[in-house]
DNA sequence: ATAGTTATTAACAATTTTGTCAAACAATTT
DNA sequence: AAATTGTTTGACAAAATTGTTAATAACTAT
């Protein structure tokens, strides 16, 4: 064995295990398959992890970090102006999606629709949410009684922005062959994606 | 026994598949947990159905029918002008998510990630759905000419029309919460949001 | 080198889940 | 009512999956 190829049997199996945990979701997941793919007996995934849900938590607790990173990029530079600041949250927020493609699904699949896990997650961001959707929605008024937006309701936009964002990732592979040729080429079509986003949002919000 | 009691077994034993697997996928289903929801003993499951696997394409079958229907609502009443037919064609797919909440996060999971069943659907929509698409595409065209609305990409609008629509239903425990008493009221809602994505589209389509 | 620690393996045990079967039961037909 | 058919059950078998253990190997520090 060289030095090089000496990367501990425990990451493999934290590596294989986030693949098969995000691909195939907890129940669809097999101990067997993640330690296949680590390289190792699965005996080793029981010394490392102990049993499947706690690695299954290991995997939980990098996913939770994102998605909360991934919500504070979405609201944007809070010292750019409205509008620019729309648009920044919008980009970041895809670029998240883009740089993690298989997260939606398995949040809204494995967290979601667990409550106890739900909460676990709902405590640890809705506080700063709730905060910035505020501050949003006090510079949204401000700007709409000085006339240079629409009129709107902050969560009702976000959801908006979280729908365009995050359905194209959780919906590709249908996406994909129904819309057929325009999807030639997947990173022309998500720099598409993300500008048709941005614009939806845009002309929703500015006067006309 | 009354005779007003006398649904078969049967048919029980189906409905309660149906609840399984909506809520938990393939994966996460139990055949005892569908016979104890069906109140009779997991051998009838069997008698009737054979197999986990041929139950569940029992389900399969009924779900990608409303599939089917749903596509096809969402394409409008051709006979309509333009705007008017997607303003139709939007909220009565949104209509048939309402009616059918469980649907989208089943269909996105269970069938798209399994390339063996997705096949199976692609082939019994995909042509009328490229006809679709290409009808409403030269009347866009048309209207866009005629400078009656923007020149717009028909697959782009659909997707954006489906991510719209969609998502609520797919991340509705995830935006429960976080929208707090913005949701005091399911119906108000979802009302609201139907709303919501027509204007985002007519703001979209039309000229300013 | 040796003792001590950590890593690894193969075989095995436990549990869960799906699937089968023969016997009992109910309904229907002749 | 006897025969036929379809339904239901409980007990059991088979398979799949997770989890354990004892023996062994590899590494580390003295």
């Amino acid at each position: 064995m060289t030095e090089i190829d000496k990367i501990s049997s425990e990451q493999l199996i934290l590596e294989a295990a986030e693949q098969e945990f995000l691909t195939k979701g907890y129940d669809g997941a097999r101990t067997i398959s993640i330690a296949q793919k680590a390289g190792v007996t699965h005996a080793m995934l029981h010394y490392y992890y102990r049993t499947k849900r706690q690695l299954f938590e290991c995997i939980l607790a990098k996913t939770i970090n994102t998605v909360k990173e991934t919500m504070l990029a979405a609201m944007g530079d809070p010292n750019m102006p409205l509008v620019e600041r729309l648009k920044d949250g919008i980009a970041s927020h895809f670029d998240h999606m883009v740089a993690n493609p298989l997260l939606p699904r398995f949040f809204l699949n494995e967290i979601i629709s667990r409550p106890e896990l739900y909460s676990l997650l709902y405590e640890r961001v809705a506080s700063f949410i709730r905060e910035f959707f505020a501050d949003l929605q006090s510079e949204a008024d401000a700007a709409a009684e000085r006339g240079e937006i629409e009129k709107i309701d902050i969560p009702m936009l976000i959801i908006s922005i979280m729908s365009l964002n995050i359905f194209p990732f959780v919906a590709y592979h249908f996406i994909e062959p129904v819309m057929g040729t325009i999807i030639a080429d997947r990173e022309i079509f998500l720099e598409e994606r993300k500008a048709e986003n941005i614009e939806l949002i845009m002309r929703r919000i500015i006067k006309h």
